[in-house]
DNA sequence: CCTCCACTAGATAGATCGTTCTACTGTAGA
DNA sequence: TCTACAGTAGAACGATCTATCTAGTGGAGG
């Protein structure tokens, strides 16, 4: 029984996209993806002609929804929702802690980097966070009946969570993650009982 | 009365503020700091010898604590706490609109570049970063006489502020500031509220 | 067997990066 | 006037960047 290595295109794209979310656009080198998937220099352009551009497009637009089911995956482990919110933000603590500060959000570090030089991963990255508030505002609807109410909660989710990332990072120190967690529960708790006597 | 232009080092400091913050770290080049400040390429090296690290270092070291001030005047020009939240975000949006999108946190950017891979620069950011907390806790200090209260709705503030400046950018629209806002009023309505009656 | 082509492999080009270097200019103080 | 030096100015260097190019490999289908 042998571990089959994953072929070269899927290789390229994990370790783009690895590469990406820790260092951002700028500060991650095609030669170094190509050494860390061990994947031929030539091979980058072949699978992605568009080069550094596409790949990065592509590595947003397949990382940004791949970590939303994730945290929904995550938010449906646990049946109370202030109880799964907790929870989730204490996952997200540890999973940061875990990887040495380095796995946060995985389109951050590049929305913020290409927002005012690169046309085309600006708006990948605002689709892939309007997808998220798309997706929060549903999984909060579950449990808050008013539509803009539960879509403020998914808006303020994403950000308290993407602002302690950068300082959570910059520390290195779970803390901030946690407070966020903290603010997020007292933030949802009013909606959500709301919602719980009123429904 | 002829408008005395700023000295060379003055020049280059701007200029690698304005950069650092719209670009990041590694999506800044030297050279664009000496064209955009006029200054000579050489000069860079003579004010700051330890070169683009140091230069990096010395505009979070000085943007960061510049921003605070600027945040924490603005906070201090609406006298009701609760308002003065609210007003603080609207400036904030507008500004952001203002100037295209690009001046919102002046170390975010670079803080998320370089948290995996340049120690000097994570260790500065680290450091605005918890001046914001403790001077947002003394702010916060003044309403909520709770101080690990006042902390946590700094941390908060920042945090959420943080988060909508990256969604912000991404999407080119003054929104998600304005949403952070509401939110952050919402947290700090009750300790608040709390406080003023206890007080 | 042979052809075709996806893919591997890496050399190469041209631009740009951060850094260092030399040379020059202007001014303040002896 | 002469000296010393802060600052100006930009050429040059080696490294690295993205991108292109040529050549070779290996397996599937006729």
């Amino acid at each position: 029984m042998v571990a089959t290595r994953p072929d070269t295109r899927t290789r390229i794209q994990e370790a783009a996209a690895v590469l990406f979310r820790r260092h951002g656009y700028s500060g991650t080198g095609l030669k170094r993806i190509a050494a860390e998937s061990a994947a031929p220099f030539g091979s980058i352009y072949h699978f992605f002609p568009g080069g550094k551009e596409q790949l990065a497009e592509h590595t947003i637009r397949t990382s940004g929804p791949q970590y939303m089911q994730m945290v929904l995956a995550l938010l449906d482990s646990v049946p109370d929702p202030l109880e799964s919110l907790a929870n989730a933000f204490r996952v997200a603590a540890e999973d940061l802690a875990a990887t040495d500060y380095a796995d946060a959000c995985p389109i951050a570090t590049v929305a913020l980097e290409v927002a005012s030089s690169n046309e085309a991963l600006r708006v990948a990255t605002a689709e892939v966070f309007d997808e998220w508030v798309t997706g929060g505002a549903a999984w909060f609807g579950r449990w808050v009946p008013d539509r803009e109410m539960a879509r403020s909660l998914a808006y303020s989710m994403i950000m308290i969570l993407e602002g302690a990332f950068v300082l959570s990072r910059a520390a290195r120190d779970p803390e901030p993650v946690h407070a966020a967690g903290r603010s997020m529960v007292e933030l949802a708790r009013a909606p959500i009982e709301t919602g719980r006597t009123a429904g």
